[in-house]
DNA sequence: ATAGGGTTAG
């Protein structure tokens, strides 16, 4: 079965909308099929209007005058005027650069029923009509005649070239079928192709997407000469599994040997800024970008503001997103996602109208979005308003996301009855995440039956987030159950489910360093706790009470209290003491969320030391300042 | 004549 990731489909009713809008004449199809319309069919070609005809040219023999003629076609009609023309005086017939030009303009005007019917009757085919119709029906997303176009080819006994197979590695990729791609590579090999750089990329970029970052970095390490893309496509590799300091490395590492970096580079390696969180990076990644005099367009801008916004600084975000001359919907969204988790709710709001003046039409995104701006800013009434309006007014379907951003909104403002209601009347499939929601939601407020509740569909749908599982321990652990901690975490051994490692990342002198609970592998290390004991010293004194409620295990208190005291994200934060000068604002970021000890530590940290401490958890910022945090403790 | 890498949420 294939799975379609990146591409869908199905079409929102606002770009229905939208497609009437532009052209009347298409007349209304199932929502379902309405990718038809990409697929347009010219049936006869003797039926066509003679107003959109091309001007009749004298009947010429020569190729070249046809394909010059297609170039110049700027509608399917005119391209099956030629087509027919060459078709009636056999032109067509012997000149295969001229069919597979004819071809490869049929594709470019995505109508690839006709290109097909053209490739079906062709007498003679090589390795380019392949690949244009190979690539064809990748364009179109039509994976499965891509994939049946392809097996055709290698059947067919003619050799395989290296323009065809990155076509079809891609579309492994775009269907996340690694089983597919790991056959194709096979392919590869078989046609001693494995050392083409084209080819090469394209698998390390197949490998990397559908999660097999070993094989990605493998074939990677063993090309025999890396350009560009090959380069760009592993910086991106290590950056989509998490791994953003690899990535970051690896940019270090090709600039090393002379690889001079063009634009999508550079959108790649700030994208794995923006996963980092890496502040100094990201200073001397945007310095870098302005020395090579790189044009700030919607796709740079739009990633430079999600960088500045995820390095926990908003007001560069919004320095770029003001100088950028054309903004998007991504840039739009990402602008107002930035407010929305760094809790600035109003300001995130403020920017919807603009966005609607200013012509660019909201997606699903937008509004979820808006709707996690409220929720972090607690703006119930907003929120209720914004989701009510979604497909009254913006013809946006509500979705399972949105439902969930409602839940969270509802029920962190405590008003979990209504969030009940709400998960109970929704007519879209409900999934994991909007459980998960409530279950959070449970957590914050004590709703322990509620919780249960959430628990038993969560558990049904035989979640595979160990965060769920987590989750509903840490409330029964709260409220003394262990028999039904101990319940949970049988169940998490019998599903094969790991707690996710919690890690923290604190930037100091342009390096990284990682922490992790427990860790004594940093150079610092004994440093690092003496600080500790001394601050938690310190913290007591200021009345700073440990909340063991947040260890997951049933362990006697004293051993409790030394697991909690080595949190990463309080290792982080020693060592960020230590190393950095008085006043110095710190910034950390942790791949799981916060847990409820680490915030009030924090607090207090931000008091007694004196010091801005910004963090980044899974979910949203946290600015700690004199012993408050901008989430209101709402997290 | 045909080819590979890039932007928003969760």
């Amino acid at each position: 079965m294939l799975k379609f990731k990146r591409h869908s489909f199905l079409l929102s009713a606002h770009e229905i909308h939208r497609l009437f809008s532009a052209s009347p004449a298409i007349s209304l199809v199932d929502p379902i099929t309405q990718h038809q319309t990409h697929l347009q069919t010219t049936t006869n070609i003797n039926t066509l209007q003679s107003e959109t005809s091309i001007p009749q040219s004298p009947p010429s023999l020569d190729p070249k005058h046809y394909i010059s003629q297609l170039f110049k076609c700027r509608n399917l009609n005119q391209i099956t005027q030629v087509h027919a023309q060459v078709a009636v005086n056999g032109l067509l017939l012997h000149n295969l650069a001229l069919a597979n030009k004819l071809l490869y303009i049929y594709v470019q005007h995505k109508a690839v029923i006709d290109a097909h019917s053209l490739f079906g009757v062709m007498t003679e085919k090589d390795p380019v009509s392949w690949s244009v119709m190979v690539g064809g029906f990748a364009r179109v997303c039509d994976y499965l005649n891509c994939f049946v176009t392809f097996r055709e080819y290698v059947r067919s006994g003619e050799c395989l070239d290296n323009y065809t197979l990155p076509l079809v590695i891609r579309a492994c990729r775009d269907t996340m079928d690694i089983n597919m791609g790991r056959l194709i590579h096979h392919v590869v090999h078989k046609f001693g192709l494995h050392s083409d750089p084209f080819v090469v990329a394209a698998l390390v970029d197949m490998y990397a997407k559908c999660g097999a970052i070993d094989d990605a970095k493998q074939l990677f390490d063993k090309m025999p000469e890396r350009d560009l893309v090959s380069w760009t496509v592993m910086i991106g590799a290590y950056a989509e599994c998490g791994n953003a300091n690899e990535s970051l490395a690896l940019f270090d590492r090709m600039r090393e040997e002379d690889v001079i970096p063009d634009k999508v580079a550079m959108v790649t390696v700030v994208n794995a800024c923006a996963k980092m969180g890496a502040m100094h990076k990201a200073g001397l990644v945007n310095e870098y970008i302005w020395r090579m005099n790189f044009s700030l367009d919607v796709i740079l801008g739009s990633a430079m503001i999600d960088m500045y916004a995820k390095c926990g600084n908003l007001d560069s975000a919004r320095e770029i997103f003001d100088k950028m001359r054309e903004k998007n919907v991504i840039t739009w969204s990402a602008m107002i996602a930035a407010y929305g988790y760094h809790g600035k709710g109003r300001e995130a709001l403020e920017l919807f109208p603009s966005m609607l003046t200013s012509g660019v039409l909201p997606n699903r995104i937008t509004f979820v979005s808006l709707l996690y701006a409220c929720s972090h800013a607690g703006l119930v009434d907003e929120g209720l308003r914004i989701f009510n309006s979604m497909w009254e007014d913006h013809f946006v379907r509500r979705d399972v996301k949105h439902y969930t951003c409602m839940v969270d909104l509802l029920g962190r403002a405590g008003r979990l009855n209504e969030a009940l209601n709400l998960v109970e009347d929704m007519s879209v499939e409900k999934d994991e995440g909007l459980w998960g929601a409530l279950l959070g939601a449970c957590r914050i407020h004590n709703r322990i039956e509620l919780a249960e509740k959430a628990a038993k569909s969560l558990l049904e749908l035989q979640s595979q987030n160990p965060g769920h599982y987590v989750l509903l321990s840490n409330i029964y652990a709260k409220a003394g159950r262990w028999e039904d901690v101990a319940k949970i975490r049988e169940l998490m051994t019998h599903r094969r489910l790991k707690k996710n490692p919690g890690w923290t990342w604190i930037e100091v002198d342009n390096k990284i360093h990682r922490f992790s609970v427990g860790d004594h592998t940093h150079g610092w290390s004994k440093e690092i706790y003496k600080m500790l004991e001394m601050l938690i010293e310190k913290l007591e004194l200021a009345g700073y009470v440990p909340d063991t409620n947040f260890v997951l295990h049933d362990v006697d208190e004293e051993l409790k209290q030394g697991m909690l005291y080595s949190h990463s994200e309080k290792l982080a934060i020693a060592f960020g003491l230590i190393s950095t000068s008085e006043g110095t604002p710190l910034r950390i970021t942790k791949n799981l969320r916060v847990c409820g000890d680490c915030h009030t530590f924090i607090k207090f940290v931000s008091a007694i030391a004196k010091r801005l401490i910004i963090v980044r958890d899974a979910n949203r910022f946290h600015h700690f300042e004199e012993g408050a945090c901008s989430c209101g403790d709402y997290w």
